[in-house]
DNA sequence: CAAATTTGTGCAAACGTTTGTATATTTGCG
DNA sequence: CGCAAATATACAAACGTTTGCACAAATTTG
């Protein structure tokens, strides 16, 4: 390939000139630039960003370190992030830690190793907490989404699950459903937390009875599960901490020919608009989070919380007239 | 950030003992590794990656360049070739083209400049022929997948969509469908082209007569249109080349209340499993296509092509009783 | 025991840029 | 015209690693 060494030898000038034509330094003659520009078009010249990174002690890559690349929500982070960084001139460098923690240590250390720019982190289920995030970065700027973790520094740009479950919850009520309960996700998990409190609070707000509550309850199974349970209990409406449980839901409503139920999931999955009939959810808004935690990298990772508002999608499911059948 | 010189100059020996201590060379003394293994450990070193691949002039980068990462099929083939490319030492810088001409390009550049080890691509619709991929590669080896261009050399990896169709369609008529249209994409894709006459080899292999075809019905809601057509043509079956043509055409089926109707979809999207009545489809399989595009570029991205099998997964859209409902 | 071989280490150049400083050239101005 | 200032280019060192070659020490061989 061709080097800015052989550009100057065949313009008989010096390689140093060649650089700062190419990096459009002002210290070179118009004439100088023009020439050089032409004679690198002519050679096909193409600068070699590895050398060029190794002499400015830095790289243009930011890395993005994510449970699983194929879950909806983190690739559209991804794609949100790449956007607002390509524009910025960088590039994005992905890795996986499929929930484990040794994968994630090692992309950390793998990232380093590159001298990236800045790391964008969505942890591990398996790290139980960020005490080898710092260490295993040396240095390096870091943001984390989503799953964050309080006790570290730089930026954290999280979801408004209280205000996004409260106004789930309202929906609901507004909707004429009197008696709600909900699926929780795991209370391990702040974002779940938050979203259970919402849920109370907008129903204590309405001055109704507390509903029932159906923690762990996340996958289709348990929704199924803990929906029987909810219908037992009078409940009229449900809302779901996550798609899936809320999917399980409708499972035990279609099976038990339920009229007059509401439901509300969460995290608006490709499927809620889908299906038939199509579910309200509350949805996250990863393609935003995403920007946003890329717009905190490019701001220089101060620390500080950046709240990416929820956006609830009203559908079907929480309609009263809605027909649930086999 | 420590470096092997300061490593080295703690010892009192020379950098390229360092160096080959570290990097496994059997021409330095167990004694004098472990000596420096522990220094570096003390020390807190990680070798800087962009110095070694200047040195070396090869990178352990691999670019994968894709229409839109946020697509479930794109971002499960990148999932399965990163599971092989790390394994074998390699990192995957992700590119996305948004289905542009210049986005691709430019990707292309990007990756030349980083002087990846390899590519592995699927090109953007915006890409009319491939004449741009050779030259901005400048040599770098080139593995196409899902979206290949046949007339460049390198590896390809594709679907058998003419086995897949053939499969779908046998499928249809052994469940007692008799009369059964398509519902075809694009023709100016060779995927399509290949789908559609597996579905006429499949009709002609069961002596039946030619069904109604639906060319260009690729999106929801030209699969409704299609299927109104196809009920007036006497189908009672169809199959279609895309997932989401297919839930166009259910909702014809609902909204007419049509019973004894099979539908099979193509690609496997994850609402196909989650709706109800399920949808059959025909399983394109990204994570191994992932997996075959790593694997031959890694065997060196010679010329040649891969075919990855499609699965169908049976559902409930295809069961002659399965009863169809507003 | 000298010569040949093996083993371990050091020296220094290279990879292709960028950039501080020095030098050469041009321009401006009294 | 002469000198200072501005402009344009050249020189050379650095970034941190890898690696061919040279060399010294230890070991084997005839």
């Amino acid at each position: 390939m061709t080097t800015i060494t052989e550009i100057a030898a065949a313009l008989g000038i010096n390689q140093a000139t060649v650089s700062r034509a190419l990096s459009g330094s002002p210290r070179v003659k118009e004439e100088t630039r023009r020439a050089v520009e032409r004679k690198a078009a002519e050679l096909g010249y193409e600068r070699n960003v590895v050398a060029s990174n190794l002499r400015k002690g830095r790289s243009d890559i930011v890395g993005i370190v994510v449970p699983r690349i194929h879950r909806e929500f983190f690739s559209n982070v991804i794609g949100g992030a790449e956007a607002v960084l390509n524009e910025a001139g960088y590039n994005v460098l992905i890795c996986q830690t499929h929930e484990r923690f040794d994968a994630e240590l090692k992309a950390l250390q793998t990232l380093r190793n590159y001298r990236v720019a800045g790391v964008l982190l969505s942890h591990a289920i398996g790290s139980a907490d960020g005490s080898h995030i710092l260490p295993a970065l040396g240095g390096i700027p870091l943001v984390q989404f989503d799953r964050v973790f309080s006790e570290l520094p730089g930026s954290k740009i999280v979801s408004n699950n209280f205000d996004g479950a409260y106004l789930a919850t309202r929906h609901l009520l507004d909707q004429g459903f009197r008696r709600i309960g909900t699926l929780a996700g795991y209370m391990n998990s702040e974002a779940y937390v938050q979203r259970l409190e919402g849920y109370r609070q907008a129903l204590r707000d309405a001055g109704m009875q507390p509903g029932p509550e159906y923690p762990d309850t996340i996958v289709r199974e348990t929704g199924y599960e803990a929906c029987k349970k909810a219908l037992a209990a009078g409940c009229d409406a449900l809302y779901s901490a996550g798609d899936f449980s809320a999917l399980g839901a409708i499972d035990a409503l279609r099976e038990n020919g339920v009229q007059r139920f509401g439901i509300v999931g969460t995290a608006n999955e490709s499927f809620t608009a889908l299906m038939s009939p199509s579910m309200s959810s509350l949805a996250l808004n990863p393609y935003e989070m995403g920007r946003q935690a890329a717009l905190a990298f490019l701001g220089g990772a101060q620390d500080g919380v950046v709240v990416v508002p929820m956006e609830l999608k009203i559908r079907e499911s929480s309609n009263i007239n809605t027909i649930w059948q086999k």
